[in-house]
DNA sequence: TAGATTGTTAATCGATTAACAATC
DNA sequence: TAGATTGTTAATCGATTAACAATC
């Protein structure tokens, strides 16, 4: 096994990141300016230019010196590099109220390439009925239907009492990414993806901060009033 | 100006391991077990022990050697450090199927302290009507009635298009953190904190990580048959 | 050409991990 | 006491940033 055989894995902040500024280029890109310079696209986000031109050579785009980034081509590389250009199947566990804006959200099929073919659930009442185009069907159902059509990305937004056990139906089926809404750490093999969203942990970090914001505040006040 | 004024920020990645943490100490609170290893913890994730001890560190709980942290005051301590335990009012902007999921679910407010006290939409129809117990308002009153009520957080779940000029309504207004659920990167004054969501972003890293996988196994497939 | 921007190579910084002493 | 686990201090690693050469 040589040393040429390692894979440079992508840091997944870069990824991140390079997902950020696609959407920013996809909305001057409509403005139809021929060149985006990595200064530009810093300057949108508060970055240094250097780390955007770093991020911009993962996705291997070639820049031309004194003009920047031809806009169009950058945009592609991006998107193909993010696996955007591609479709990809998901079976959506959870008709419940985020089922529904994840099946309305129609920039995932649109842009990103996310197809839900199917949403299923455990509440009888729901099976048969159609959610933003996409069929509820019973949440037993999805093993087999995962297998027979080959699909291969779950998402998870049913309680998580429940989803340890559909993630593990899954990944029997051969599901191998899963993109998790539910408080839960998943246990799954090792050749299967999770990704967590974790809403809360999201949560925290804002409140935190803010309290940090807060603190700050309180402190440089405090040294305000001593040096009066 | 003292060194010793220096505030320690809280590195974004502990704050979400810490809220990992409390999910599963919640978990296995229910258990009654009175002490829990950071060892046990770490297992629980795949981490490493020394990585949830120096999470722990932050959060200022006094482990005990030999048995490891009481669970009842960890959970309290990390609950309190996170701020989990004091209510926080937010205003939410929008109320379409992804408002519907954020007011719908009750853990933001029992366990987060997240309290929805109205959502605003630009639709009239929706005027008036009551989603998850939340009342829903016109969009254009959000900024007075923040200013009123002194709230501090605001929720962003409308299309992009629309959420900068609702964002510096809402920080005219004096709202200091804004949780953001739209594809667009938002412009706001230096004193208020944005946390992105970024489900795109989230999704993204499934998938490369999914294709770097497959790239993996395709490559050791190779190098097998060339060995044979 | 001059100058702005890219891309590369080196330096810095912060987070993770290792080693080990302290403690119940 | 012996042994397991915490907590501290140092080493490593990876990501960010700086410096600067290459290039249009």
């Amino acid at each position: 096994m040589n040393k040429n055989m390692e894979h440079q894995f992508m840091p997944v902040k870069s990824v991140k990141r390079l997902s950020a500024y696609l959407c920013f280029l996809k909305s001057i890109g409509v403005k139809g300016l021929e060149y985006v310079s990595g200064a530009a696209i810093a300057e949108e986000f508060g970055f240094l230019p250097i780390q955007v031109r770093k991020d911009l050579a993962f996705a291997g785009v070639k820049g031309t010196p004194r003009r920047g980034f031809p806009t169009q081509k950058l945009t592609a590389a991006i998107e193909s590099f993010l696996g955007w250009d591609n479709t990809q199947d998901a079976f959506l566990a959870g008709a419940g109220n985020l089922g529904a804006a994840l099946t309305g959200y129609d920039k995932f099929e649109e842009e990103l390439g996310l197809k839900i073919l199917a949403a299923f659930d455990k509440n009888p009442r729901k099976f048969g009925s159609v959610m933003n185009g996409v069929e509820v069907l019973p949440i037993d159902k999805i093993g087999n239907l995962a297998k027979r059509m080959q699909v291969k990305i779950g998402i998870i937004a049913i309680p998580p009492e429940e989803a340890q056990a559909v993630v593990s139906i899954m990944t029997d089926a051969g599901i191998r990414g899963i993109w998790n809404f539910a408080p839960v750490n998943l246990h799954v093999p090792d050749s299967v993806i999770v990704e967590n969203v974790g809403l809360s942990a999201s949560l925290s970090v804002l409140t935190s901060r803010l309290r940090e914001a807060v603190e700050m505040e309180c402190a440089s006040l405090t040294l305000k009033k001593l040096g009066e």
